[in-house]
RNA sequence: UGCCCGAUGGUGUAACGGUAGCACAGCAGACUCUGGAUCUGUUUGUCAUGGUUCAAAUCCAUGUCGGGCAGCCA
């Protein structure tokens, strides 16, 4: 047990997170290997964020700001046929929001339109781009880092491995390239050019480079070995001919570097100490280490290391996939509340925090699991259930009159804004004698253990009185339209009878004083829990993913602010939407659900169903 | 039938040669003016076979199963 004046043990222990990754850096940091710790994230701006990146994210900027590094952000933008400012923009942002209040001072940033110097480190020629995080610059425009800021320098050291006789200009086209590299059981063979000269090399590499041939005609590749039993290994392919406009250099280059080639030197250029990403780049990591061993570099080599990426169940993260949800409009954008991106999530009312908690609760190692999206719900659920404001809203009005409570007259009652957090204060919200409840919390011939609202049955108004139903009345059609109940005028909370006990709580607002709200009742985007296994992941879509209501809520509700987190009362956490319009002095107020309230009702109706 | 990587309850993760723990899910109960939250209890696990050792989830060997690699994608 710890005491208060024991500082040793505190009562809660911070979460620091372990893995296999941080032993590696912390080794690293008590050795004194490097003069700082500097990760990377490095995104290829082709797509939006999701949360996978999430989990890299957290890891890059998680390892920076533990052990006092740096982070760059940086677009791998070495292939202009795929990628758009778009989606740099949107990178961007994402990213300055899941860190936002807690890594921002470890984010690297460079002065705008900066590339790397020409330094001379420990006697040799090299190449470096510092980095300055804000505080350093003030004043200065400043902007993440890219991968297609180096090609000046990416080029140079092409020609230095040419010098060496560690590259070569190949005239094979793609198809025989493919032929000549054999399979992974079978050994490639060498290129006829691979023995060209050093001089002729040069020579076509530079015109490459001037633009005197098409597309495919050439390329340049490494002289490593075309029997290694590693696939990567054999001559691999460094630079390619592209006549392609860039969407950060334009047209000044129409060679493009390969990401094997362009990543392991982004690194270097940067400063990189640690160098992380998946498994799948697990097999590039011997070519990593000889093309940066291959130029004889004066500083520190960055290191690869690998861990498995995050697979969440019951959703997609192929970026080919998604981009097909938006264009077949089977969700309404890469923001779409439904969409497992960051844009997305955060419409959908996820704070950062609550997507960092989960990045890191789930771990890092090399085994590839499948993580049950009920994790990320749990810490959703959690989290939202601490900040969240109290609110009494409707999503399907039953209209109920409370006979025996005079025409004309209202009062106000109490009513705490979150049990959780005595600090959110009260508030107080109307009651009358016309009020709307759900109409779930009603049924003429309910189920055993139902303890709701029934014929000539009792339940708690929550905050307000104990109300009995005396009378169903139906329309034309036989459909349910008003319940006329007599409340226990005894019974308010906070009166003489309050206590009486009663097993149902519910919601309510009063109707004359309600105000409309459009609610969007968003659940999981597919029902299954690994959509991409069957083959056709469309097929296991959820056709109630979003439902649309016009809920009527407690007037309160008009001041929702943008930036707030709320409860309806039974209902479930909801945020507004950014289609919300707000400034005007009759809002149109437009609610995303997060989640629902766990639901163990349902769990017993299904149990009944079931007998 | 090449090379690389991995395997701990239903799921994810910890234990770094010394009592297999935590979270989610599940189940049972308590409490509740949210069928939420909270609280209590509980089911279920070291891929297999050998070896090293006083002692193995952990080290070694072999096997089994799973994943990755044959873009001028990243």
């Amino acid at each position: 047990m710890s005491t208060p004046g024991n500082q040793n043990t505190p009562a809660i222990a911070p979460a620091t997170p372990s893995d296999f990754i941080r032993d590696i850096v912390a080794k690293h940091v008590e050795e004194k290997k490097y003069p700082r710790i500097h990760t990377r994230f490095p995104p290829e701006p082709n797509g939006y964020l999701h949360i996978g990146h999430a989990k890299s994210i957290c890891l890059n900027f998680g390892i920076a700001r533990e052990f006092g590094g740096i982070c760059n952000l940086r677009m791998d933008d070495t292939n202009p046929t795929k990628e758009d400012v778009e989606y740099v923009d949107s990178i961007t942002e994402d990213v300055n929001w899941l860190i936002s209040g807690w890594a921002d001072d470890r984010l690297g940033f460079k002065p705008s339109g900066k590339t790397p110097d020409a330094v001379t480190s420990a006697g040799k020629p090299d190449f470096y781009l510092g980095h300055v995080v804000p505080k350093n610059a003030p004043g200065a425009k400043l902007e993440p880092f890219y991968a297609s800021d180096y090609f000046d320098q990416i080029c140079e050291f092409a020609i230095r491995l040419i010098r060496k006789g560690k590259a070569y200009v190949c005239d094979l086209s793609p198809a025989d390239t493919d032929a000549y590299r054999g399979s992974p059981d079978r050994p490639g063979k060498d290129s006829p050019f691979r023995n060209r000269s050093v001089e002729e090399s040069l020579d076509l590499f530079s015109r490459m480079k001037n633009g005197e041939y098409p597309d495919a005609a050439r390329t340049l590749r490494a002289k490593i070995d075309m029997a290694s039993p590693n696939i990567w290994m054999r001559d691999p392919v460094l630079y390619r001919i592209r006549h392609s406009e860039h969407h950060h250099t334009g047209n000044r280059w129409c060679i493009y570097p390969m990401y094997d080639f362009a990543h392991c030197l982004s690194d270097y250029i940067e400063g990189i100490t640690h160098s992380i990403c998946t498994l799948e780049f697990e097999v590039h990591r011997p070519l990593y280490d000889w093309i940066l061993q291959s130029l004889d570099l004066p500083r520190p080599l960055p290191k690869q290391y690998e861990f498995a990426k995050l697979i969440p169940s019951h959703t997609i993260v192929s970026k080919r996939k998604l981009i097909q949800l938006v264009n077949d409009h089977a969700v309404t954008g890469w923001d779409d509340p439904r969409m497992p991106t960051i844009s997305g999530m955060r419409r959908r009312g996820v704070p950062a925090a609550t997507l960092r908690r989960f990045a890191t609760e789930v771990g890092v190692t090399k085994f590839i699991s499948l993580t049950d999206m009920a994790v990320f719900e749990h810490i959703i659920r959690d989290d939202l259930n601490k900040i969240a404001l109290r609110r009494l809203a409707v999503l399907r009005p039953l209209k109920v009159v409370i006979t025996n409570y005079p025409e004309g007259s209202t009062e106000e009652l109490d009513a705490v804004n979150n049990p959780e957090d005595p600090n959110a204060g009260t508030r107080t919200i109307p009651f009358s004698r016309t009020l709307f409840i759900e109409r779930d919390d009603f049924m003429e011939t309910p189920p055993p253990k139902y303890f709701r609202l029934r014929p000539g049955g009792e339940v708690r108004l929550k905050y307000a009185y104990i109300i009995k139903c005396d009378e169903v009345v139906k329309d034309a059609g036989g459909a349910i339209a008003e319940l006329r109940c007599t409340a226990d005028l005894d019974s308010k909370s906070g009166g003489p009878a309050a206590n009486r006990k009663i097993k149902g709580t519910i919601h309510w607002v009063s109707a004359p004083d309600a105000i409309d709200a459009e609610v969007r009742l968003y659940d999981r985007l597919f029902t299954a829990a690994e959509p991409d296994a069957g083959g056709d992941f469309k097929s296991s879509l959820n056709p109630h993913s979003l439902e649309v209501v016009t809920a009527k809520c407690e007037p309160s509700l008009k001041a929702a602010k943008p930036d707030l987190r709320y409860q309806f009362e039974r209902l479930g956490y909801f945020v507004l939407d950014k289609d919300a319009q707000l400034s005007t002095g009759n809002p149109r107020l437009i609610f995303n659900r997060t989640l629902t309230l766990k639901d163990t009702w349902a769990k017993e109706a299904r149990k009944e169903l079931a007998r």
